[in-house]
DNA sequence: CCCTGCCTGCGACATTTTGTCTCAGGTCCA
DNA sequence: TGGACCTGAGACAAAATGTCGCAGGCAGGG
């Protein structure tokens, strides 16, 4: 029973975003953009979640003066593709056809565009068989 | 600190992959092919997996005889669809945009495949801007 | 030289979420 | 009439999450 402990939670999410927009930052920094008007008490939780985020690997840091500075040390566009995997892993066997037949049909996508996905789709459904 | 609360957790997906392979069943058909083992104990965790799975909305029953009859109200491809949401949700504004992206580029796709899909994310970027 | 402010490591907590089960009370049939 | 099987309601333990507190170190200003 292995739980499932997804990659980053909401909260660790809130830190890296700020990451990824501002590059750069101590921990305070962090926290004062996130909560600027609680600094005190939330400093200690964003301590918490960079810690977390860091075991998993996730930001990195380096010393910097007194204090750390720390970076994420993956894209969001990192996160998106993992996401994407664990969805194809856990509902599609590990095939990703599916999210690509989903998105193809779910979205406001023209007729055309549409029609473009869908033979790519097939052509790999017919490579796979192969 | 509203919980995110999955839309399905790992438990009750085991359940809902029997009832989409095997149709409609009752409270002991699932368990019995889940933990053929152990069905007494296990049936009240699978009633009681079967009941937020119903809350949820993601099952329905009905009465058969002495019992209920459970079946799935949600197909695969719309659990596929309401992560991939989720994903854009969470990670891209609501754009679909990125994860098309990272389909193109992560994985197993011929050279062609990824500049069809390229193209047609392209094709969507400047319909967004325009 | 000492105080104050900021930083760090380490751990505590309260809540929820999850997965598992137990119980008490009905129903149906051999 | 005794099982065998169902159901509703709820108890639990473990783990995940989000929040903080505390003790100790370093560094510059008064």
């Amino acid at each position: 029973m292995v739980r499932n402990s997804r990659d980053v939670t909401e909260a660790e999410l809130n830190v890296l975003q700020v990451l990824w927009s501002q590059g750069l930052l101590t921990i305070r920094g962090i926290t004062e953009i996130l909560e600027p008007d609680r600094v005190d008490a939330y400093y200690s939780t964003v301590k918490k979640l960079l810690e977390r985020l860091e075991t998993k690997g996730f930001v990195q840091r380096e010393a910097a003066g007194i204090a750390f500075i720390y970076e994420a040390t993956v894209a969001r566009d990192d996160l998106v593709g993992r996401r994407l995997q664990e969805v194809a892993e856990t509902l599609c066997e590990g095939s990703l056809t599916p999210l690509l037949t989903q998105l193809a049909q779910h979205h406001d996508l023209s007729k055309k565009q549409q029609k473009v996905l869908m033979d790519l789709i097939d052509d790999l459904a017919k490579q796979a068989k192969h």
